[in-house]
RNA sequence: GGGCUCUUAGCUCAGUUGGUUAGAGCGCUACCUUGACAUGGUAGAGGUCACAGGUUCGACUCCUGUAGAGCCCA
């Protein structure tokens, strides 16, 4: 015990207790009817990933909530796992072929799935075994991947039974295309760079009129592509053009004149070329338009290029293979010689390139499967505005309502190799082909051989579906849907939901969706109906975690270099202060500026728990101290002195407080509530003020009583704390007294709010002592008394029960404020050469024979008269107000009242003791 | 352009339904190695709560506007 380092290790304690958490199964849960479950999903990471800052703080919040409900005794559940990630996957083993000169094509599709799988086994999951290093207390041995064999079911039979319903079909997107890659990108494996380009002004001529439309465009080739011409419905300018028809230069076709909401009426010159089948806006403007019933044209969605971006047979014959760069400069010369080219301007853009080639991204019409998304979106609005399922902080309720009233279809497909093969197969058949053979067969397995024509030439799709198609079922997919199986009727739904905003549509909602689309038909654990939404949805709280930026503000981000790895982080100052220090630094909603050496914090609170727990285990050793059980010594009524009355009262706030902290999500208040306990309340307080007994001259049964109430105070704090700081709690706990081999804090029970130890006389008698100890350490300080100096006090209270306090209490004076011995002034004189404090309405007197500063002393007084008299003048003018009296309810009236008497009366008390100087 | 958030001590931030002597940590100044801890202790300095109006007996807190910072959507 005497071996305890006088500063706390980390790493030893990080390295003894995790593996011994793990070996007694302390994290894994099992179905227990008997019990209550609360379960928490991981957002699974990518298998690609490594451990941010933001999963820092996005796990620590998780292991908080779980760590807490485990001990306070539920059936808790933290399933692990992660997610295939398609496109990054794909990417990071397409990086490693380049390197060897090949591309997946040479190795085909099944060769170079093996590849993929073979790089999971052997890469993936880094990230895993970085959050053991938080101390993160999941299910290990549930762990799950999005592409297993049971989460590839839960996803086709998602896909085949939406299809069912109609909710699922196939049309045209516009998707951003690699012409080098030949796939689709998601918007954000886009990346936008700015180019220096120009802006073309192109003159179209208006049919019938002899006007001009002067168009602005960056992208002249693509006017072979051009529908229509747009402007703003409010743009006076153009108003007698509306309904017009222009000739479209070089493709030689009429197009209309159309309004739409999109058109900026600033840019160029107010009117702007709709190639919806190259670019999103466009594409928008083209289904608007064509929905809005009564058009006069169908707007033609026009694709002039191919997979490499050549143009196609779409335009004319003289473009027709050129690449997209040689056209836009053959449009230019063209339309120069045609004198239909007003004017060019230099211009800045962005323009987007593909993540990993660098090659110019062209937007691309392309056939893709939808997930048609209204009727999946209204019950799971309906769930978070009535409540049922509640957001934290609040305010992202607005932006999820935006979103899921104006929701567009879910583009699903993806051209890529890795991920959920899409379970469709078409007929590829022969001369024999009907028409019928087009339409798309929607299968769990092959087909043998096609409906309409017999033929067995059958072709599956070669799309995998976007990642998050199977992210939207973990909650339950984790569990074994489609299976009914025990597990998943008795840990579903989960509890909360922690993840960062940015992800509420991709992920958040449609959770929801999912849940409540399918999780109906799976029976409670009695056997009975999921008869309620309550039932169905995945979660019934979301946290929203912070965003963890710089102390510039910006973001962490690779490419900025500004993210510190936490494995470092977690090297220099433990996990314990990491996790202290960001959940800390993390308020409900608000974005966090990080740097390193903020871990200070939690390192300082960590060995400041250590020293504590030292001391006790110091002292406990000296004394032999038998262990007292906690009830114990909480009932004990022996040798009770304010102190410890007070520090079980104050024990019991904090409790109480913790819990409606963790309660109401206010995890960020949580840590506050926590540190100022242990630092100041106990640490500052009570243990200086135990020492007077625990040093003193009394007999060892009454230290050991004392001593062991102390360790028992303490232990509570340990377990209140435990779930922040899992690891030097741990340590210490484990030191308090022997435990068995298979016990562990973290299933010890969190410790639990009692009212009867709250005790308002005892915290308002301790506030008078520390209010008075304090007022003699200002004066010790302010007049420079040398801390070894030893002090009289001459006391004098009107309330003698003051008195009788400080008299009783001497012994905390003594170690406290260095007092040695306290008198009264029973109307006696004022001593001369001493200074004074006004403390609760009475005065102290220090004397300080040969040691005072007079002047200092004075300045020190002045200013508390300062003080007091602008307090006395404010208090004064509200009383003097006559609507206050009248209008401010009785109490505030009567408080002001007192306050003034008791400013008053200071006053007088501080303006005598000037004058005797 | 639409929506949301923020602006309180030199820095980073608390401040629950309007009534507090406006707080904490870091930093700074002075003193202290006193038998848990210098990753510590004690004391101190430091704020017209962004600005302007309004509601109210009373506004850091509620409302409107202005300025600045940021995020999301388009």
């Amino acid at each position: 015990m005497t071996e305890l380092p006088k500063a706390f290790v980390p790493k030893d304690s990080e390295e003894k207790w995790y593996p011994f958490w793990e070996k007694n199964n302390f994290f894994h849960a099992e179905v227990d009817l008997k019990n209550k479950p609360y379960t928490v999903v991981i957002p699974p990471p990518n298998i690609t990933g490594i451990l941010t800052m933001g999963h820092v703080l996005n796990n620590t919040i998780q292991d908080v909530f779980v760590r807490w409900k485990r001990m306070q005794g539920f059936e808790t559940l933290w399933m692990p796992g992660t997610d295939h990630a398609g496109i990054a996957t794909q990417n990071v083993v397409e990086k490693s072929l380049a390197k060897e000169g090949k591309n997946r094509h040479d190795l085909g599709r099944e060769e170079f799935l093996k590849r993929v799988w073979r790089w999971k086994e052997q890469y993936g999951g880094t990230i895993i075994k970085q959050l053991r290093k938080l101390g993160t207390s999941c299910d290990w041995v549930r762990e799950r991947f999005t592409m297993d064999e049971g989460l590839s079911d839960a996803v086709q039979e998602m896909f085949i039974r939406l299809y069912e319903k109609g909710l699922i079909y196939r049309g045209k997107y516009i998707v951003n295309w690699c012409p080098k890659d030949h796939t689709a990108l998601s918007d954000d494996e886009v990346n936008f760079a700015e180019q220096q380009t120009n802006l073309w002004y192109i003159k179209y001529p208006i049919k019938d009129l002899k006007e001009y439309a002067v168009i602005a465009t960056t992208r002249p080739e693509t006017i072979l592509g051009d529908t229509a011409v747009a402007v703003h419905p409010n743009d006076n300018r153009y108003k007698h053009l509306l309904g017009r028809m222009v000739l479209l230069p070089l493709a030689d076709r009429e197009i209309p004149i159309i309004t739409d909401d999109f058109v900026d009426p600033t840019f160029g010159t107010g009117m702007v070329k709709v190639t919806p089948a190259h670019d999103p806006n466009d594409y928008w403007i083209g289904q608007r338009h064509n929905q809005n019933i009564g058009q006069r044209h169908q707007m033609a969605f026009i694709n002039i290029l191919d997979e490499s971006a050549r143009l196609n047979d779409n335009v004319p014959h003289k473009y027709q293979g050129m690449d997209h760069r040689d056209a836009r400069k053959q449009v230019v010369r063209d339309l120069e010689a045609l004198g239909l080219l007003e004017k060019t301007e230099p211009y800045v853009n962005n323009v987007g390139h593909c993540y990993r080639c660098d090659t110019i991204i062209q937007p691309y019409l392309s056939d893709q499967w939808f997930v048609k998304m209204k009727p999946l979106a209204e019950p799971a609005l309906k769930v978070v505005l009535d409540g049922t399922i509640k957001f934290h902080p609040e305010r992202w309720l607005k932006t999820y309502e935006h979103w899921m009233t104006n929701i567009r279809d879910w583009c699903i497909s993806r051209q890529l190799w890795w991920g959920h093969r899409i379970p469709v197969w078409y007929c590829v058949g022969d001369e024999m082909c009907k028409l019928e053979c087009k339409q798309p067969i929607v299968s769990r397995t092959q087909p043998e051989r096609c409906l309409h024509c017999g033929s067995t030439n059958m072709r599956q799709d070669e799309d995998v579906l976007d990642t998050w198609f199977s992210s939207w079922l973990w909650p339950f997919s984790t569990l074994g849907w489609p299976k009914d199986n025990p597990d998943l009727r008795y840990f579903y739904p989960t509890a909360t939901l922690v993840t960062a905003p940015d992800i509420i549509f991709f992920w958040v909602a449609r959770m929801m969706m999912a849940g409540l689309e399918v999780m109906n038909e799976i029976p409670l654990p009695d056997g009975s109906q999921r008869s309620t939404v309550e039932h169905c949805i995945p979660f019934k709280d979301v946290y929203f975690t912070s965003i963890i930026r710089d102390l510039k503000g910006r973001k962490m981000s690779k490419s900025l270099g500004n993210s510190p790895d936490p494995l470092d982080v977690i090297a220099e100052y433990g996990a314990d202060a990491l996790r202290f220090t960001i959940v800390y630094l993390a308020p409900l909603g608000q974005d966090v500026l990080y740097s390193n050496e903020k871990c200070e914090i939690g390192r300082n609170f960590a060995n400041k728990i250590w020293n504590a727990g030292r001391f006790l285990l110091m002292n406990k050793e000296q004394l032999g101290s038998a262990s007292v059980t906690l009830s114990a010594v909480e009932g004990s009524d022996t040798h009770v002195d304010l102190a410890d009355r007070w520090i079980l009262s104050r024990l019991h706030s904090t409790i109480g407080d913790l819990d409606r902290a963790l309660t109401q999500f206010e995890i960020n208040q949580a840590t506050k509530i926590l540190y100022d306990f242990i630092w100041h309340d106990f640490c500052d307080w009570y243990v200086e003020m135990i020492k007077g007994r625990l040093y003193g001259d009394e007999s060892a049964e009454v230290k050991r009583i004392v001593l062991d109430r102390a360790i028992s105070v303490f232990d509570h704090a340990l377990r209140m704390l435990h779930p922040f700081m899992p690891f030097v709690t741990e340590e210490l706990w484990q030191h308090l007294s022997p435990r068995r081999e298979d016990e562990s804090i973290m299933v010890a029970p969190y410790p639990t709010y009692d009212k009867r130890w709250i005790d308002k006389k005892t915290e308002a008698e301790m506030t008078f002592v520390q209010n008075t100890i304090n007022s003699i350490r200002n004066v010790r300080g302010e007049l420079a008394v040398p801390p070894s100096k030893e002090i009289h006090l001459i006391i004098n209270f009107p309330d003698n029960t003051k008195e009788e306090i400080i008299e009783k209490y001497q012994s905390y004076f003594q170690r406290l404020a260095r007092v040695t011995k306290i008198g009264r002034l029973n109307n006696g004189a004022k001593p001369r050469h001493a200074a004074s404090v006004v403390v609760d309405g009475g005065e102290v007197f220090i004397p300080l024979e040969g040691l005072i500063d007079f002047g200092a002393e004075r300045d020190r007084i002045q200013k508390e008269i300062d003080h007091n008299r602008r307090m006395l003048d404010s208090i004064q003018k509200k009383l003097g107000n006559e609507s206050f009296i009248s209008k401010a309810p009785k109490e505030v009236v009567e408080k002001e009242r007192e306050k003034l008497e008791n400013f008053k009366a200071n006053l007088e008390k501080l303006q005598r003791n000037l004058a005797r100087l």
